[in-house]
RNA sequence: GGCGGGUUGCCCGAGCGGCCAAUGGGAGCGGACUGUAAAUCCGUCGCGAAAGCUACAGAGGUUCGAAUCCUCUACCCGCCA
């Protein structure tokens, strides 16, 4: 008998809050449970920071219960409240077509098939939208005291500092709403979802309790911090890690995760892998005596990206990374590969005859956004082509410079490269 | 509906007729150290080679000159109804 799923979430630092867990411990143990977790559609894409609850789905799956990923078609149109003040409502269709890709993304971190652990997917657009509103005000919204709603966190902070429109203070009533339907419908008797969620969570619980007299669970993860207590996701460049190919290439989504601090990898691996315990804590080892072989960080952007993009994707830009940041002379590498590697990274183009200085090629390839940024860059020292260090703002690389007749790769820098194509 | 306050660069936030491309902090970026780490220190941080251009919610206006004054519009907040 393997591991119990609540010890295993537990070493894995997996709980932060939660109801009664003896009393999940003896549901859970009595056959498969139906559980879920929300995710609202608030970008077109899903986040690495999503990924914690919803791989908390697939770990439960794995355990034998019933994960049910909920899209949140209804809840996105209104909005949880959050620090950073009133939220600007999307239109409907754009909700409705967030929605739509986010449900597509969720769909493959669970296992559809007929059996009763078989994943469900829902929308809670589909039995809130036709609520009459008397209706809701009587059945769900006669069952929230206001005191109660008034003293929650983020509520007092609103009201503090900019208020809260009636539309966002309302959300908790929606997804109260949705564990009651879910209950109802599929006898779902656990959500799970990130800490920030936990007076949501709660919110459905006692709906459930109060309305139906069942009695149900919850279960949060806590957020994911850096080891300065930064939010996830914050040192990349400025933006999130989406999981759309589109918005973060599956090469930039590997170099932040190995890159990931000493302090930081081994709970990332905790909390965004299906390695077991003995693995982890191997690599923990391994990163405490032999941190600069990194082997934790480069285990963990391996087998994350394996879980997001697949293998194939994977062993395109691990290979495309050995390439790019290797010991050996770029010149040594074979075509194949240098093609291969240059696939991955981010890519210009420029004509030999136009006579490009570095500034162009750092522009043209992205790795600067201006002329201003890149002739910035070579004036710091960090402008490199083939690996070696280009000082002169108005080098121009000669025919001799071309691997292969065609490539350069660029670096800004230690760890930001990124291919050129040469035309002649 | 009435009265008052607000909207500044990626974020927070100063500026309240010229010296403002706009103080400060954070984030970001480059360098040193190292391990494609962290911390630290140094530098940098609208676009442009420059002239100059674009920017302080949006549109007009006053003025030699506006982020700063006036008018209207949009949005936000507070009090009153």
């Amino acid at each position: 008998m393997s591991e119990h799923i609540l010890d295993e979430l537990s070493w894995r630092g997996l709980i932060a809050q939660s109801t009664d867990l003896d009393a999940l411990r003896k549901d859970l143990d009595a056959g498969p449970l139906t559980l879920y977790a929300g995710f609202d559609p608030t970008a077109p894409s899903l986040h690495a920071g999503n990924l914690v609850p919803l791989l908390m789905l697939t770990r439960f799956q794995r355990a034998g219960h019933r994960p049910i990923v909920l899209a949140g078609g209804a809840t996105g149109m209104i909005g949880d409240p959050r620090d950073q003040g009133e939220r600007t409502l999307n239109t409907l269709d754009t909700v409705a077509e967030w929605a739509d890709r986010i449900r597509g993304q969720l769909e493959r971190f669970v296992d559809f098939d007929d059996s009763p652990t078989g994943a469900v997917v829902a929308n809670n657009l589909d039995w809130t939208g036709q609520v009459p509103v008397l209706e809701f005000l009587r059945d769900v919204g006669k069952h929230f005291s206001i005191n109660t709603m008034l003293a929650r966190e983020t509520v007092k902070r609103r009201l503090e500092s900019d208020g809260m429109s009636y539309t966002e203070f309302s959300y908790l009533l929606l997804q109260s709403h949705d564990y009651l339907q879910l209950n109802r419908a599929y006898g779902t008797s656990l959500q799970v979802g990130g800490s920030d969620q936990w007076g949501n969570i709660l919110g459905g619980v006692d709906l459930v309790r109060k309305v139906d007299g069942r009695s149900v669970h919850a279960l949060t993860a806590p957020l994911v911090t850096d080891a300065e207590g930064r939010k996830f996701g914050k040192s990349t460049g400025g933006g999130k890690l989406w999981l759309d190919p589109e918005m973060t290439s599956p090469y930039a989504w590997y170099q932040y995760f190995v890159n990931a601090g000493d302090t930081d990898v081994v709970n990332y691996l905790r909390l965004f892998s299906f390695l077991p315990r003995e693995e982890i804590e191997a690599l923990e080892q391994d990163t405490a005596e032999r941190p600069h072989l990194r082997a934790a960080q480069k285990r963990l952007a391996e087998v994350f990206t394996d879980l997001v993009h697949g293998e194939h994707q994977t062993k395109q830009v691990i290979a495309a990374s050995q390439a790019l940041f290797g010991r050996g002379e770029l010149g040594g590498l074979d075509l194949s590969t240098l093609d291969g590697a240059m696939a991955e990274a981010p890519i210009g183009e420029v004509v030999l005859s136009d006579a490009p200085t570095i500034v162009d090629l750092l522009v043209s390839s992205g790795l600067a956004e201006s002329r201003g940024a890149a002739r910035r860059t070579v004036k710091e020292g960090g402008a490199y082509v083939n690996n070696a260090k280009v000082a002169d703002e108005e080098w121009t690389p000669g025919k001799e410079d071309l691997l292969h007749d065609k490539w350069l790769v660029l670096r800004r820098g230690k760890r930001n490269t990124a291919g050129v194509r040469v035309l002649l």
